[in-house]
DNA sequence: CTGAAAGCGCTTACAG
DNA sequence: CTGAAAGCGCTTACAG
């Protein structure tokens, strides 16, 4: 294996095979276009050697980098969700021999650099804000890309993958309605953004579908605990108070959780509360908290597969899966479970 | 910028700054060998061009990938502690120009091939376990490394960096000790790991400087709430139950303090608990959980510059620092506060 | 089916 | 200080 006189070289296994450099190349990247008892003996110098191409040789002749690139952006909070994305992103690119390229800084101008320096063949665009400027910036300079969200501003240039947050949060509504539940509040975050909409969209749509009122609503300052808790007092400050609650994420679940039950509500029994994330937080709580789980293996998969398959300006929705916990004894049926 | 006719090159910012390429290269990098005038023009050749070196021809003109690999793990439950470390890490890798390459395979043979391949200068090595046998793989074959955290067998090659649990462990005792706890015990993990056997030290040389009993030990068999509650429950069942317990992870204390609720004793005034690595599960615990807070941003940093000053076997141990919370309202001096 | 040639885009000694 | 030469280790047409 480790060789003395540093790595093997594609030069070293031709003389050992008594062939030339090109055949032992085509060995590696056209074995059809060589005769098979040659391809044997270059097979077996290879073997003994432990050749592997060096990967730069070999990009530099390709024009290819064998990386894609992803940023880590730097997280207030920590989001296991989004870390287990990219664990799984990771081995699905990995399955390919290429491999993720990570790096922090967020500005254009970074991922201008990437582009010039050939760095990467692509990228996989995450945490996609509302009018995300790199979708349009990556379309118009040919750079491949996927993006795992959407910009919500119409046309989204580029293929990409996200949950369908409406499709989820109305299958929610009508559970809950079956749970007997009929003053189902929303609580969103303040300075809406389109996965907020769209979430919100699919809890009013389910409302109106059921005769409910959809009027009870309370906007979160920050994706806290604390936040959740304020919009709750906000909330069960009316002359009727809601009987079920859906957040937009975990930790705002909790926080409603937490003020239900410290003004003397029964989480799960007089107010049903749900989440989003699946979140370890979600397991941890007293009674467990319902929560909409992403199908993140699904997402990382459908990923490389547009990245793979340059598909234009695909966009894919998934469903999202509602794990039933004590804050919201919901009973799933066999549409739930895909 | 995006030039018709693919990406700049070196010859064309030679050609339009009226030099050689040679020329444009020593500018890059070795500037005080040209000529100011010479340098001035070449540098506004490549500025106007948008130039930049293409990264696959540099390494391999260079022998260097420009990469640090890092495996990242299929984990059962989320570790947002090891996911910081990994921004960190790359926000700090990326100051040199370099970056971090992305892999899952744990296997040995994953290594060999990136390294046989060239794809990487270095690996930073996470999640050791006790007898790792990568460090001594890569340090016989001269690949540089830097280990966080420890293989706990002796003579471990290569440099490392690691918490100094028994150093915290023992000063949680001392401060366990002022607020009048006497019956301090220590929840571990079964199978005890080097990690776990550290702090347990601490803990039981603070107890015997302190003259208090180190005889209230429980082990937990997996890093869960549950199991964490199981092991309360073990201590509980005692003539003379503790009044602090020290758990070696969150989680465990999570389930701690959940046991103990349980049983009506009151989190922070009947029993003090303390768990490790501030996770989020810490600030969302009624009442708050007291928690040691890993120095991960000195970790990052010294990763880094350890792998760079090629410092031989020298090993780091950075202080944990005491985060209290309501479940072990804890006064902390200014010798805890670094 | 196989190999001699050219080239990928850089850098590193080394003459001038 | 500057440039002609050689080389990094591959691959890709293209003759034979």
């Amino acid at each position: 294996m480790a060789r003395p006189g540093g790595p093997v070289t594609i030069r070293q296994v031709a003389l050992n095979a008594g062939v030339s450099r090109q055949t032992v190349s085509n060995v590696l990247n056209a074995p059809h276009r060589v005769d098979p008892v040659t391809r044997q003996r270059v097979r077996s110098a290879i073997e003994d050697l432990g050749y592997r191409p060096n990967r730069n040789a070999r990009n530099l002749a390709t024009r290819r980098a064998g990386l894609i690139g992803y940023c880590l952006p730097a997280r207030d909070t920590p989001n296991p969700f989004m870390d287990r994305f990219l664990h799984l992103l990771t081995a699905e690119i990995e399955r390919s021999g290429r491999h993720v390229l990570l790096f922090t800084g967020t500005g254009i101008e970074v991922y201008a650099d990437l582009v010039a320096q050939r760095a990467v063949d692509a990228f996989v665009l995450v945490d996609t804000v509302d009018h995300d400027c790199r979708h349009r910036w990556l379309a118009d300079r040919d750079v491949p890309f996927v993006s795992f969200g959407r910009t919500w501003d119409g046309r989204q240039p580029g293929p990409w993958v996200d949950l369908d947050g409406a499709g989820v949060c109305y299958r929610l509504v009508t559970l809950l309605c079956d749970l007997g539940r009929s003053r189902i509040a929303f609580v969103g975050r303040a300075g809406v953004t389109g996965q907020n909409l769209d979430r919100m969209r699919g809890w009013k749509a389910g409302c109106t579908a059921l005769d409910l009122p959809s009027d009870r609503l309370a906007l979160a300052v920050a994706d806290t605990v604390e936040a959740g808790g304020a919009a709750m007092r906000v909330l069960l400050d009316t002359e009727v108070p809601p009987d079920a609650v859906i957040a937009v994420t975990d930790p705002l679940a909790v926080g409603v959780l937490r003020e239900a039950r410290r003004q003397g509500l029964r989480p799960g029994t007089d107010v049903a509360v749900t989440g989003f994330d699946d979140s370890p937080l979600a397991s941890v709580v007293d009674g467990g908290l319902t929560s909409v789980r992403q199908p993140v293996e699904r997402f990382a998969r459908t990923v490389v597969d547009l990245l793979d398959s340059a598909n234009g300006d695909r966009g894919v929705v998934l469903p999202g899966e509602i794990i039933s916990r004590g804050s919201a004894p919901i009973r799933l049926t066999e549409q739930d479970v895909n």
